[in-house]
DNA sequence: GTCTATAAACGGATAGAC
DNA sequence: GTCTATCCGTTTATAGAC
């Protein structure tokens, strides 16, 4: 049942990984040439400058997360919900040293234009938006702890995660991840 | 009293804000060339490499923090030590979108040498370290809450830190630097 | 759609004169 | 120390043949 994948596909899916490894002025066309097998002409005919090309890649990458996120059973208790999306979060580490797209592109930001930046900020707000849902539950639930109201303290979760993946693959280790599940977590 | 920088420091300095502005891929050795009014090959005679001129910033850089950490003053209550750094840490965002150096070489860490991810390393280490003493000290007043060990507690709310200069400047709003002072102080 | 060929600017880096 | 001059590979991007 395995699809062949398209080439613009593969510019894709190698964009996505090699930005989330390097950064969006750490890859070049080149590199996807080589990757995927056809010339850098060929590229800039499916995408005719780089910032079209990272375009669709954070709205690419926007799409799986957020399919991942409704694919997470709404039965679940809201700790364990934390715990897929912290694992989820940390899947790529374990890849190939790779952080979230939205997150590195966040860092890179003022070197990309408008349109980016309005995408990697729809990212975290959806994001946060969905932690804010879990953290309400886990709070009702007593499973989670959240100071505040949830959506500042959502906003808070979200932003030590991202440090941590950072921090995690920093010193290769998965241990910073998990520093911040356990601090939301109502059990010590 | 004020003392003309040398050629040497303008680059170093230069260096620095370009890092936390751009990245370590995103300025040139045109970029300086052009502030601080010298050829290239000038900046060459003080930096062979530009991997000497990234180690030589990162520690100036950690120099300057650790000094600002040693001169806050050690009676202070543990809240309020912690809205001093909190403000030390956003302070670079107003003047000119920057980010924590070491915060946006963790996102280039792939990119850069073994000698610069230890330089790195050390001051996410001294950071968490000074975070680790103010929250233990915040617990026995009653100032400040941090669950687990005080050491894990400090990695978690240096990780929301370093997220939450990412998300400020991604939105233009300091509130988000705010949100994660708020989860960790006593009152709500 | 993919290729060859090429443009034009930029990148880090070095040699040697002053 | 700073300059001019230069090297040489890289980078984004385009024109035009197939």
């Amino acid at each position: 049942m395995e699809t062949k994948l398209t080439v613009r596909e593969q510019v894709v899916d190698h964009a996505i990984t090699l930005m989330m490894l390097r950064g969006y002025n750490g890859f070049s066309y080149r590199d996807l040439s080589e990757l995927v097998g056809v010339k850098t002409s060929s590229i800039h005919y499916y995408f005719p400058s780089k910032d079209d090309l990272v375009l669709e890649a954070v709205s690419q990458y926007s799409d799986e997360v957020m399919h991942a996120l409704q694919a997470v059973d709404p039965a679940l208790p809201a700790n364990e919900k934390l715990a897929m999306y912290t694992r989820l979060f940390g899947k790529t580490l374990g890849d190939g040293n790779q952080i979230c797209l939205c997150g590195m592109l966040a860092a890179d930001i003022e070197t990309l234009p408008e349109t980016v930046r309005q995408a990697v900020q729809a990212f975290f707000r959806a994001n946060e938006s969905w932690l804010a849902k879990v953290l309400e539950q886990g709070v009702k639930e007593g499973t989670l702890v959240a100071k505040g109201k949830p959506e500042s303290a959502a906003r808070t979760l979200f932003a030590a995660l991202q440090g941590s993946v950072l921090a995690s693959r920093l010193f290769h280790t998965k241990a910073r991840l998990e520093d911040v599940e356990a601090t939301w977590k109502t059990v010590s």
